[in-house]
DNA sequence: GTTCAAAAATGTACCCGGTACGGTTTATGC
DNA sequence: GCATAAACCGTACCGGGTACATTTTTGAAC
């Protein structure tokens, strides 16, 4: 790799820090896109040509790519197998967090916007829509049954996902929340598979209130 | 209700329809707020006042309340079966349509454009939020699975509204999508029940891929 | 070390959605 | 008819995002 995108990688990174640190402090809302760009010394256009929106700032990297997780699934997996599994490993080696205060800073600014809340269901509603595609593949002909799959699945995926980001957003040491998170990956795949009215009988026997 | 008040609502109509002709005309980037008002005879600002984003103009009124369903359940009734009687019965009487031709309009102003999904989807998130407190109160102590219910349930309803509008929106009869819809609400509330294995058994058994 | 083309960065001016504000019309209740 | 409050308006402004023409930087070839 030459000079030229060395600098480029490094001034994008400036731009993302310098953004990120600037939201955290202040308040998403509350930061220009000029104020960044001139904190980060480069034009407001040349941000832009690093990041297309503002909230691409903050939002860049989150989105997965369960698609790829169901097509590249390892010979006689099934999806949800597939999907199981890649959660699971992610809850056991902690998410393979590198940068844990960078991390924290991320969730905490979507968490306390609105317009970064809706930006990350943006990104889910389009992974929905890429998982949908590729479960289209492995059981064609029936479109429909392969979009209320996927849209169930890209919804656990998120809750879980959402919960564990809650907790370690509140001060839940990271330890913690990883152990929570691996039980939460069985509990939401399991309800995947067996379906709602696995409530009734494997959770809430206690309840009256029947499914 | 005085003067002052039908003219409120013909006023506010009279905007809503001019921005949803303009906008199936043109197209929704392509028409500018100011145009609308000009249009309807009216201020910006005025305009404003009557729908606080542009999205209003066209989304208002489309999102539902699961949460109120579930909450306002007959006696004996489960949440699950609840909404399933909710939407085979609207499948069955037709949605309910007063005015097909504005309906249609908004379905094909609202898939084409970007924004306006972003918008809907957002409606979805929301609606998915509320879900998930009323079935709260329903499971009490076990926030986790509620949040993973209402996400899936949400998933489900608005993938068969989509493939519901979909339809009518490319020109099938409404009458032939309504009973489309009806197999769709049974379909998709028994994967709902019992799980995506359903789909191994129920389904596709003759694909050797499984679930 | 000079030169030259491509890539990157910049400044300016602009568009559009949305808001703040102060002033003007209009319906309503007395 | 009159006072009042609500609705309406014009204008000016803000912030995100884009178009465009210009300048700076960079890698490489000579």
């Amino acid at each position: 790799m030459g000079l030229r995108e060395r600098k480029k990688e490094q001034t994008r990174r400036r731009i993302a820090e310098v953004a990120l640190r600037l939201f955290d402090e202040r308040g998403y809302d509350a930061v220009t896109v000029n104020e960044i760009a001139e904190a980060a010394g480069v034009a407001k256009v040349t941000l832009f040509n690093y990041f297309p929106t503002k909230d691409c700032l903050v939002t860049e990297g989150v989105k997965e790519d369960l698609a790829a997780i169901v097509a590249g699934r390892g010979e006689g997996r099934s999806p949800l197998q597939a999907l199981r599994e890649h959660y699971r490993s992610m809850a056991a080696r902690g998410a393979g967090v590198v940068d844990v205060e960078a991390l924290l800073a991320r969730v905490r600014v979507i968490g306390s916007s609105p317009a970064l809340m809706g930006a990350l269901h943006a990104m889910h509603m389009s992974e929905r829509y890429e998982l949908a595609e590729a479960l289209g593949e492995v059981y064609p002909g029936d479109d429909l049954t392969a979009r209320l799959m996927a849209g169930q699945i890209t919804a656990a995926v998120t809750t879980i996902q959402e919960a564990f980001f809650h907790r370690i957003a509140t001060g839940e040491p990271l330890e913690e929340a990883g152990r929570r998170l691996a039980g939460d990956v069985e509990l939401a795949f399991d309800l995947l598979e067996h379906g709602l009215t696995y409530v009734k009988e494997g959770i809430n026997h206690e309840k009256g209130d029947q499914l």
